[in-house]
DNA sequence: GTAGTATTCAATAAATATATAGAATAATAA
DNA sequence: TTATTATTCTATATATTTATTGAATACTAC
Protein backbone atom coordinates (compact mmCIF):
# COMPACT_ATOMS: atom_id res chain seq x y z
CA UNK A 1 0.00 0.00 0.00
CA UNK A 2 1.08 3.32 -0.70
CA UNK A 3 2.01 6.15 1.61
CA UNK A 4 0.14 9.17 2.03
CA UNK A 5 2.61 11.24 0.21
CA UNK A 6 3.36 8.97 -2.58
CA UNK A 7 -0.20 9.17 -3.26
CA UNK A 8 -0.88 12.49 -3.14
CA UNK A 9 2.32 13.05 -5.13
CA UNK A 10 0.84 10.31 -7.94
CA UNK A 11 -2.39 12.20 -7.95
CA UNK A 12 -1.26 15.56 -8.55
CA UNK A 13 1.52 14.68 -10.91
CA UNK A 14 -1.11 13.03 -13.13
CA UNK A 15 -3.00 16.05 -12.88
CA UNK A 16 -0.29 18.79 -13.77
CA UNK A 17 0.32 16.19 -16.48
CA UNK A 18 -2.59 17.02 -18.19
CA UNK A 19 -2.52 20.80 -17.04
CA UNK A 20 0.52 20.88 -18.74
CA UNK A 21 -1.74 20.82 -22.04
CA UNK A 22 -3.02 24.05 -21.55
CA UNK A 23 0.70 25.62 -20.59
CA UNK A 24 1.69 26.09 -23.62
CA UNK A 25 0.40 29.05 -26.10
CA UNK A 26 1.58 26.87 -29.50
CA UNK A 27 -0.78 23.74 -28.03
CA UNK A 28 -3.30 26.23 -27.06
CA UNK A 29 -3.20 27.64 -30.69
CA UNK A 30 -3.40 23.72 -32.10
CA UNK A 31 -6.43 23.06 -29.84
CA UNK A 32 -8.45 26.17 -31.14
CA UNK A 33 -7.51 25.58 -34.59
CA UNK A 34 -8.54 21.44 -33.88
CA UNK A 35 -11.75 22.78 -32.78
CA UNK A 36 -12.61 24.23 -36.30
CA UNK A 37 -11.68 20.62 -37.74
CA UNK A 38 -9.75 17.74 -38.03
CA UNK A 39 -6.58 18.73 -39.42
CA UNK A 40 -2.89 17.01 -40.57
CA UNK A 41 0.28 17.60 -39.09
CA UNK A 42 1.35 19.77 -41.89
CA UNK A 43 -2.23 21.59 -42.23
CA UNK A 44 -1.51 22.29 -37.76
CA UNK A 45 1.95 23.55 -38.44
CA UNK A 46 1.20 26.22 -40.93
CA UNK A 47 -1.38 27.46 -38.79
CA UNK A 48 0.97 27.81 -35.56
CA UNK A 49 3.86 28.73 -38.06
CA UNK A 50 6.21 26.42 -36.43
CA UNK A 51 8.67 23.26 -37.73
CA UNK A 52 6.96 20.19 -39.05
CA UNK A 53 9.09 18.30 -36.10
CA UNK A 54 7.85 21.00 -33.64
CA UNK A 55 4.49 20.80 -34.25
CA UNK A 56 4.68 16.81 -34.30
CA UNK A 57 6.36 17.13 -30.82
CA UNK A 58 3.55 19.16 -29.55
CA UNK A 59 1.03 16.77 -30.94
CA UNK A 60 2.64 14.06 -29.11
CA UNK A 61 2.24 16.23 -25.90
CA UNK A 62 -1.73 16.16 -26.75
CA UNK A 63 -1.56 12.56 -27.53
CA UNK A 64 0.12 11.05 -24.68
CA UNK A 65 -2.27 13.14 -22.37
CA UNK A 66 -5.05 11.45 -24.51
CA UNK A 67 -6.48 15.29 -25.45
CA UNK A 68 -6.42 14.50 -29.22
CA UNK A 69 -6.77 11.39 -31.22
CA UNK A 70 -5.35 10.24 -34.40
CA UNK A 71 -6.91 8.60 -37.37
CA UNK A 72 -5.11 7.75 -40.65
CA UNK A 73 -6.56 9.21 -44.39
CA UNK A 74 -4.30 7.70 -47.07
CA UNK A 75 -1.11 8.87 -46.60
CA UNK A 76 -1.77 11.38 -43.97
CA UNK A 77 -2.72 11.46 -40.23
CA UNK A 78 -5.33 13.80 -39.25
CA UNK A 79 -5.52 14.97 -35.47
CA UNK A 80 -8.70 15.35 -33.83
CA UNK A 81 -9.81 16.98 -30.44
CA UNK A 82 -11.03 13.41 -27.87
CA UNK A 83 -14.04 14.29 -26.33
CA UNK A 84 -14.19 16.41 -23.11
CA UNK A 85 -11.09 18.24 -24.28
CA UNK A 86 -13.40 21.10 -25.50
CA UNK A 87 -15.22 21.64 -22.40
CA UNK A 88 -12.42 22.70 -20.23
CA UNK A 89 -10.56 24.30 -22.89
CA UNK A 90 -13.56 26.85 -23.23
CA UNK A 91 -13.80 26.85 -19.08
CA UNK A 92 -10.24 27.91 -19.14
CA UNK A 93 -10.21 30.43 -21.98
CA UNK A 94 -13.26 31.64 -19.81
CA UNK A 95 -11.28 31.64 -16.71
CA UNK A 96 -8.46 33.43 -18.32
CA UNK A 97 -10.64 36.36 -19.77
CA UNK A 98 -12.10 36.86 -16.49
CA UNK A 99 -8.73 36.87 -14.13
CA UNK A 100 -6.77 37.94 -16.39
CA UNK A 101 -7.87 42.10 -17.29
CA UNK A 102 -5.26 42.59 -20.25
CA UNK A 103 -6.92 40.03 -22.15
CA UNK A 104 -10.35 41.93 -21.50
CA UNK A 105 -8.64 44.40 -22.90
CA UNK A 106 -7.31 43.07 -26.37
CA UNK A 107 -10.43 41.62 -27.05
CA UNK A 108 -12.19 44.98 -26.90
CA UNK A 109 -9.32 47.10 -28.22
CA UNK A 110 -9.12 44.67 -31.73
CA UNK A 111 -11.83 46.43 -33.52
CA UNK A 112 -15.07 48.60 -32.76
CA UNK A 113 -17.55 46.76 -34.25
CA UNK A 114 -19.78 45.91 -31.35
CA UNK A 115 -20.46 42.41 -30.08
CA UNK A 116 -23.27 40.79 -29.07
CA UNK A 117 -23.81 37.89 -26.57
CA UNK A 118 -24.85 34.06 -27.20
CA UNK A 119 -28.53 34.89 -25.31
CA UNK A 120 -29.04 38.19 -28.02
CA UNK A 121 -27.97 35.74 -30.85
CA UNK A 122 -30.59 33.00 -29.80
CA UNK A 123 -33.00 35.83 -29.86
CA UNK A 124 -32.38 37.47 -33.14
CA UNK A 125 -32.38 33.99 -34.96
CA UNK A 126 -35.54 32.82 -32.92
CA UNK A 127 -37.61 36.15 -33.82
CA UNK A 128 -35.67 36.56 -36.96
CA UNK A 129 -34.60 40.13 -36.89
CA UNK A 130 -31.00 39.40 -37.92
CA UNK A 131 -29.00 37.19 -40.13
CA UNK A 132 -25.87 34.64 -39.05
CA UNK A 133 -23.04 35.16 -41.28
CA UNK A 134 -20.31 32.20 -40.79
CA UNK A 135 -17.26 33.79 -42.40
CA UNK A 136 -14.80 30.18 -42.02
CA UNK A 137 -14.15 28.23 -44.75
CA UNK A 138 -16.31 25.67 -46.43
CA UNK A 139 -14.92 22.75 -45.18
CA UNK A 140 -14.98 24.32 -41.78
CA UNK A 141 -18.42 25.15 -41.60
CA UNK A 142 -19.51 21.57 -42.87
CA UNK A 143 -17.38 20.39 -40.22
CA UNK A 144 -20.10 22.19 -37.93
CA UNK A 145 -21.53 25.38 -37.50
CA UNK A 146 -24.61 27.16 -35.61
CA UNK A 147 -27.92 25.86 -36.33
CA UNK A 148 -29.39 28.93 -38.67
CA UNK A 149 -26.00 30.36 -39.59
CA UNK A 150 -25.13 30.85 -43.34
CA UNK A 151 -22.27 30.44 -44.88
CA UNK A 152 -20.17 32.79 -47.01
CA UNK A 153 -15.70 32.30 -47.15
CA UNK A 154 -14.24 35.93 -45.95
CA UNK A 155 -12.17 35.39 -49.21
CA UNK A 156 -15.78 35.34 -51.09
CA UNK A 157 -17.53 37.67 -49.56
CA UNK A 158 -16.50 41.00 -51.74
CA UNK A 159 -17.71 38.84 -54.82
CA UNK A 160 -21.08 37.27 -52.97
CA UNK A 161 -22.08 40.70 -51.09
CA UNK A 162 -25.31 40.86 -53.64
CA UNK A 163 -26.46 37.73 -52.27
CA UNK A 164 -27.10 39.90 -48.77
CA UNK A 165 -30.16 41.87 -47.88
CA UNK A 166 -29.35 45.71 -46.32
CA UNK A 167 -32.81 45.66 -44.84
CA UNK A 168 -31.67 42.96 -42.22
CA UNK A 169 -29.12 43.22 -39.39
CA UNK A 170 -26.04 40.98 -39.57
CA UNK A 171 -24.46 38.92 -37.06
CA UNK A 172 -21.09 38.22 -38.30
CA UNK A 173 -19.12 34.47 -36.74
CA UNK A 174 -15.74 32.92 -37.11
CA UNK A 175 -13.57 30.74 -35.47
CA UNK A 176 -13.86 31.82 -32.02
CA UNK A 177 -12.49 35.17 -29.89
CA UNK A 178 -8.88 35.10 -31.53
CA UNK A 179 -9.57 34.70 -34.51
CA UNK A 180 -10.02 38.31 -36.84
CA UNK A 181 -12.25 37.00 -39.59
CA UNK A 182 -14.95 38.49 -38.26
CA UNK A 183 -13.62 41.57 -37.85
CA UNK A 184 -12.43 41.73 -41.13
CA UNK A 185 -15.68 40.93 -42.47
CA UNK A 186 -17.92 43.34 -40.29
CA UNK A 187 -15.84 46.16 -41.68
CA UNK A 188 -16.39 45.04 -45.90
CA UNK A 189 -19.77 44.81 -44.91
CA UNK A 190 -19.77 48.37 -42.99
CA UNK A 191 -18.08 50.05 -45.74
CA UNK A 192 -21.22 48.64 -48.12
CA UNK A 193 -24.11 49.73 -46.11
CA UNK A 194 -24.48 46.92 -43.49
CA UNK A 195 -25.45 47.11 -40.34
CA UNK A 196 -23.61 44.34 -38.36
CA UNK A 197 -22.41 43.31 -35.41
CA UNK A 198 -20.05 40.60 -33.65
CA UNK A 199 -20.70 37.02 -32.17
CA UNK A 200 -16.95 36.81 -30.86
CA UNK A 201 -17.50 33.35 -29.19
CA UNK A 202 -17.03 30.54 -32.14
CA UNK A 203 -18.27 26.91 -32.56
CA UNK A 204 -16.80 25.68 -29.10
CA UNK A 205 -18.05 28.85 -26.74
CA UNK A 206 -21.11 27.95 -28.80
CA UNK A 207 -21.74 24.53 -28.33
CA UNK A 208 -20.69 25.11 -24.27
CA UNK A 209 -23.59 27.65 -24.36
CA UNK A 210 -25.84 24.96 -25.10
CA UNK A 211 -26.01 26.29 -28.92
CA UNK A 212 -27.27 23.16 -30.99
CA UNK A 213 -24.50 22.81 -34.07
CA UNK A 214 -25.01 21.10 -37.06
CA UNK A 215 -23.45 19.13 -39.42
CA UNK A 216 -20.35 17.94 -37.07
CA UNK A 217 -19.87 14.58 -37.99
CA UNK B 1 -2.94 48.64 -34.81
CA UNK B 2 -1.71 44.96 -34.23
CA UNK B 3 -0.93 42.79 -37.06
CA UNK B 4 -3.07 39.18 -36.64
CA UNK B 5 0.05 37.28 -35.57
CA UNK B 6 1.10 39.33 -32.92
CA UNK B 7 -2.33 39.61 -31.67
CA UNK B 8 -2.92 35.76 -31.56
CA UNK B 9 0.63 35.28 -30.17
CA UNK B 10 -0.69 37.79 -27.37
CA UNK B 11 -3.80 35.85 -26.91
CA UNK B 12 -2.78 32.72 -26.55
CA UNK B 13 0.00 33.74 -24.57
CA UNK B 14 -2.09 35.45 -21.85
CA UNK B 15 -4.14 32.32 -21.98
CA UNK B 16 -1.10 30.07 -21.23
CA UNK B 17 -0.47 32.38 -18.39
CA UNK B 18 -3.17 30.93 -16.59
CA UNK B 19 -2.82 27.58 -18.02
CA UNK B 20 0.72 27.43 -16.34
CA UNK B 21 -1.49 27.74 -12.78
CA UNK B 22 -2.40 23.82 -13.13
CA UNK B 23 0.72 22.64 -14.69
CA UNK B 24 2.83 21.98 -11.03
CA UNK B 25 1.88 19.59 -8.86
CA UNK B 26 2.35 21.44 -6.07
CA UNK B 27 0.63 24.42 -7.16
CA UNK B 28 -2.37 22.12 -8.00
CA UNK B 29 -1.51 21.21 -4.55
CA UNK B 30 -1.75 24.60 -2.95
CA UNK B 31 -5.34 25.33 -4.69
CA UNK B 32 -6.90 22.20 -3.46
CA UNK B 33 -5.40 23.49 0.18
CA UNK B 34 -7.18 26.55 -0.12
CA UNK B 35 -10.21 25.40 -1.21
CA UNK B 36 -10.61 24.14 2.51
CA UNK B 37 -10.15 27.21 4.58
CA UNK B 38 -7.45 30.47 3.54
CA UNK B 39 -4.50 29.87 5.08
CA UNK B 40 -1.12 31.49 5.76
CA UNK B 41 2.17 31.12 3.71
CA UNK B 42 3.82 28.96 6.28
CA UNK B 43 0.79 26.58 6.89
CA UNK B 44 1.03 26.21 3.13
CA UNK B 45 4.29 25.32 2.82
CA UNK B 46 3.72 22.56 5.86
CA UNK B 47 0.87 21.44 3.92
CA UNK B 48 2.83 21.34 0.41
CA UNK B 49 6.05 20.12 2.31
CA UNK B 50 8.56 22.52 0.21
CA UNK B 51 10.60 25.57 1.78
CA UNK B 52 9.15 28.51 2.96
CA UNK B 53 11.03 30.69 -0.07
CA UNK B 54 9.49 27.81 -2.78
CA UNK B 55 6.07 27.78 -1.64
CA UNK B 56 5.96 31.86 -1.98
CA UNK B 57 7.49 31.58 -5.29
CA UNK B 58 4.52 29.50 -6.17
CA UNK B 59 1.89 31.62 -4.52
CA UNK B 60 3.39 34.61 -6.42
CA UNK B 61 2.24 32.59 -9.54
CA UNK B 62 -0.76 31.99 -8.60
CA UNK B 63 -1.37 36.17 -7.69
CA UNK B 64 0.09 37.40 -10.76
CA UNK B 65 -2.36 34.90 -12.73
CA UNK B 66 -5.25 36.41 -10.18
CA UNK B 67 -5.70 32.79 -8.79
CA UNK B 68 -5.63 33.98 -5.62
CA UNK B 69 -6.39 37.12 -2.95
CA UNK B 70 -4.38 37.72 0.12
CA UNK B 71 -5.73 39.98 3.03
CA UNK B 72 -3.62 40.67 5.99
CA UNK B 73 -4.32 39.50 9.43
CA UNK B 74 -2.16 40.91 12.00
CA UNK B 75 1.58 39.78 11.31
CA UNK B 76 0.41 37.16 8.98
CA UNK B 77 -0.42 37.15 5.19
CA UNK B 78 -3.76 34.91 4.46
CA UNK B 79 -3.77 33.65 0.94
CA UNK B 80 -7.40 32.65 -0.19
CA UNK B 81 -9.31 31.38 -4.02
CA UNK B 82 -10.40 33.97 -6.17
CA UNK B 83 -13.60 33.60 -7.87
CA UNK B 84 -13.80 31.13 -10.34
CA UNK B 85 -10.60 29.62 -10.10
CA UNK B 86 -12.30 26.82 -8.05
CA UNK B 87 -14.67 25.65 -10.85
CA UNK B 88 -11.55 25.56 -13.48
CA UNK B 89 -10.13 23.76 -11.26
CA UNK B 90 -12.57 21.02 -10.55
CA UNK B 91 -12.96 20.90 -14.41
CA UNK B 92 -9.79 20.08 -14.93
CA UNK B 93 -9.51 17.29 -12.58
CA UNK B 94 -12.81 16.46 -13.90
CA UNK B 95 -10.93 16.18 -17.33
CA UNK B 96 -7.78 14.87 -15.60
CA UNK B 97 -9.27 11.65 -14.60
CA UNK B 98 -11.81 11.10 -17.99
CA UNK B 99 -8.61 11.32 -19.81
CA UNK B 100 -6.17 9.77 -17.59
CA UNK B 101 -6.64 6.11 -17.34
CA UNK B 102 -3.91 5.73 -14.65
CA UNK B 103 -5.26 8.22 -12.43
CA UNK B 104 -8.95 6.43 -12.25
CA UNK B 105 -7.21 3.37 -11.11
CA UNK B 106 -5.45 5.42 -8.57
CA UNK B 107 -8.68 6.21 -7.15
CA UNK B 108 -10.10 2.84 -7.04
CA UNK B 109 -7.16 1.24 -5.95
CA UNK B 110 -6.45 3.77 -2.93
CA UNK B 111 -9.45 1.87 -0.79
CA UNK B 112 -11.76 -0.65 -1.35
CA UNK B 113 -14.35 0.96 0.64
CA UNK B 114 -17.84 1.17 -2.01
CA UNK B 115 -17.75 5.04 -3.03
CA UNK B 116 -21.22 6.65 -3.58
CA UNK B 117 -22.05 9.79 -5.71
CA UNK B 118 -23.04 13.32 -5.57
CA UNK B 119 -26.80 12.30 -6.58
CA UNK B 120 -26.84 9.12 -4.01
CA UNK B 121 -25.71 11.54 -1.27
CA UNK B 122 -28.32 14.40 -2.04
CA UNK B 123 -30.98 11.22 -2.11
CA UNK B 124 -29.57 9.91 1.32
CA UNK B 125 -29.93 12.92 3.31
CA UNK B 126 -33.68 13.90 1.61
CA UNK B 127 -34.75 10.52 2.90
CA UNK B 128 -32.93 10.76 5.92
CA UNK B 129 -31.55 6.91 5.05
CA UNK B 130 -27.95 7.85 6.09
CA UNK B 131 -26.10 10.42 8.51
CA UNK B 132 -22.91 12.04 5.88
CA UNK B 133 -20.14 12.59 8.24
CA UNK B 134 -17.20 15.06 7.31
CA UNK B 135 -13.89 13.75 9.25
CA UNK B 136 -11.82 17.34 8.55
CA UNK B 137 -10.74 19.38 10.98
CA UNK B 138 -13.26 21.98 12.81
CA UNK B 139 -11.54 25.19 10.69
CA UNK B 140 -12.25 23.38 7.64
CA UNK B 141 -15.59 22.52 8.74
CA UNK B 142 -16.39 25.70 9.20
CA UNK B 143 -15.23 27.44 6.59
CA UNK B 144 -18.00 25.65 4.42
CA UNK B 145 -19.39 22.39 4.82
CA UNK B 146 -21.93 20.56 2.79
CA UNK B 147 -25.46 20.78 3.79
CA UNK B 148 -26.50 18.39 6.32
CA UNK B 149 -23.06 17.17 7.14
CA UNK B 150 -21.84 16.14 10.62
CA UNK B 151 -18.69 17.08 11.91
CA UNK B 152 -16.62 14.73 13.33
CA UNK B 153 -12.59 15.38 13.08
CA UNK B 154 -10.18 12.05 11.89
CA UNK B 155 -8.07 12.60 14.97
CA UNK B 156 -11.22 12.37 17.34
CA UNK B 157 -13.18 9.46 16.14
CA UNK B 158 -11.47 7.14 17.93
CA UNK B 159 -12.88 9.03 21.05
CA UNK B 160 -16.28 9.97 19.73
CA UNK B 161 -18.18 7.08 17.73
CA UNK B 162 -20.12 6.70 20.81
CA UNK B 163 -22.16 9.80 18.99
CA UNK B 164 -23.10 7.66 16.50
CA UNK B 165 -25.32 4.80 15.85
CA UNK B 166 -24.87 1.73 14.36
CA UNK B 167 -28.33 1.17 12.77
CA UNK B 168 -27.80 4.26 10.39
CA UNK B 169 -25.48 3.87 7.54
CA UNK B 170 -22.37 6.20 7.51
CA UNK B 171 -21.62 8.60 4.64
CA UNK B 172 -17.67 9.45 5.27
CA UNK B 173 -16.25 12.79 3.46
CA UNK B 174 -13.32 15.04 3.60
CA UNK B 175 -11.15 17.38 1.42
CA UNK B 176 -11.64 15.29 -2.03
CA UNK B 177 -10.21 12.88 -4.28
CA UNK B 178 -6.46 13.12 -2.98
CA UNK B 179 -7.45 13.41 0.61
CA UNK B 180 -7.05 9.66 2.31
CA UNK B 181 -8.84 11.19 5.63
CA UNK B 182 -12.00 9.56 4.53
CA UNK B 183 -10.39 6.46 3.94
CA UNK B 184 -9.00 6.16 7.30
CA UNK B 185 -12.05 7.23 9.32
CA UNK B 186 -14.27 4.52 7.13
CA UNK B 187 -11.34 2.22 8.12
CA UNK B 188 -11.79 2.95 11.74
CA UNK B 189 -15.77 2.98 11.31
CA UNK B 190 -15.75 -0.41 9.69
CA UNK B 191 -13.59 -2.42 12.79
CA UNK B 192 -16.52 -1.08 14.49
CA UNK B 193 -19.44 -2.72 12.86
CA UNK B 194 -20.46 0.56 11.02
CA UNK B 195 -21.82 0.43 7.64
CA UNK B 196 -20.13 2.74 5.86
CA UNK B 197 -19.53 4.41 2.25
CA UNK B 198 -17.39 7.05 1.08
CA UNK B 199 -18.39 10.16 -1.01
CA UNK B 200 -14.42 10.79 -1.79
CA UNK B 201 -15.35 14.34 -3.53
CA UNK B 202 -14.61 17.28 -1.69
CA UNK B 203 -16.29 20.39 -1.12
CA UNK B 204 -14.96 21.90 -4.72
CA UNK B 205 -16.48 19.37 -6.33
CA UNK B 206 -20.33 19.52 -4.27
CA UNK B 207 -20.55 23.50 -5.25
CA UNK B 208 -19.59 22.43 -9.06
CA UNK B 209 -22.47 20.04 -9.05
CA UNK B 210 -24.98 22.50 -7.19
CA UNK B 211 -24.50 21.39 -3.54
CA UNK B 212 -25.91 23.77 -1.36
CA UNK B 213 -22.25 24.85 1.05
CA UNK B 214 -22.92 26.11 4.63
CA UNK B 215 -20.60 28.61 6.66
CA UNK B 216 -18.86 29.40 4.02
CA UNK B 217 -17.08 33.18 5.19
C1' DG C 1 8.77 -5.21 -53.98
C1' DT C 2 10.00 -0.42 -54.48
C1' DA C 3 9.51 4.51 -54.45
C1' DG C 4 7.57 8.26 -52.37
C1' DT C 5 6.26 10.90 -48.54
C1' DA C 6 3.99 12.22 -44.12
C1' DT C 7 5.29 11.83 -39.70
C1' DT C 8 8.17 10.90 -35.84
C1' DC C 9 12.59 10.38 -33.49
C1' DA C 10 17.36 12.01 -31.93
C1' DA C 11 20.69 15.27 -30.84
C1' DT C 12 21.54 19.72 -29.58
C1' DA C 13 21.32 24.47 -28.00
C1' DA C 14 18.83 27.92 -25.76
C1' DA C 15 15.28 29.35 -22.71
C1' DT C 16 12.41 28.67 -18.77
C1' DA C 17 11.03 26.62 -14.39
C1' DT C 18 12.01 24.86 -9.81
C1' DA C 19 14.03 24.42 -5.19
C1' DT C 20 17.03 26.01 -1.67
C1' DA C 21 19.66 28.88 1.56
C1' DG C 22 20.32 33.14 3.19
C1' DA C 23 19.59 38.29 2.93
C1' DA C 24 16.27 41.94 2.71
C1' DT C 25 11.72 43.89 3.54
C1' DA C 26 7.72 45.56 5.71
C1' DA C 27 4.38 45.51 8.91
C1' DT C 28 2.96 44.70 13.69
C1' DA C 29 3.60 44.80 18.55
C1' DA C 30 5.87 46.22 22.52
C1' DT D 1 11.46 53.82 18.30
C1' DT D 2 12.93 49.30 18.26
C1' DA D 3 12.46 44.37 18.17
C1' DT D 4 10.13 40.75 16.17
C1' DT D 5 8.74 37.95 12.60
C1' DA D 6 6.09 36.51 8.48
C1' DT D 7 6.92 37.00 3.95
C1' DT D 8 9.42 38.06 -0.18
C1' DC D 9 13.59 38.74 -2.87
C1' DT D 10 18.35 37.27 -4.63
C1' DA D 11 21.62 34.24 -6.20
C1' DT D 12 22.53 29.86 -7.66
C1' DA D 13 22.37 25.12 -9.13
C1' DT D 14 19.63 21.78 -11.37
C1' DA D 15 15.98 20.06 -14.11
C1' DT D 16 12.62 20.59 -17.59
C1' DT D 17 10.76 22.56 -21.81
C1' DT D 18 11.06 24.25 -26.39
C1' DA D 19 12.59 24.77 -31.24
C1' DT D 20 15.53 23.32 -34.90
C1' DT D 21 17.99 20.38 -38.17
C1' DG D 22 18.64 16.18 -40.14
C1' DA D 23 18.01 11.13 -39.86
C1' DA D 24 14.91 7.29 -39.29
C1' DT D 25 10.17 5.16 -39.67
C1' DA D 26 6.17 3.43 -41.41
C1' DC D 27 2.70 3.46 -44.35
C1' DT D 28 0.54 4.07 -48.98
C1' DA D 29 0.39 3.65 -53.81
C1' DC D 30 2.10 1.96 -57.81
Amino acid sequence: MMNKRDFKHARYSGFAEVGKIFSNAKRLEIIDALIQRPRSVEDISNVIEQSLASTSQHLQVLKRAQAVRTERQGTTIIYSLSEGTLDVFVAMRRLAETISPCLQVLRQQHANIPTITFEEVQQALEEDTALLLDVRTIQEFSNGHMDGAVSIPLQDLPFRMAELSTDKPLIVTCRGPYCVSSDEAAKLLIEQGFTVSRYDDGVGEWCSQGGILCGRK
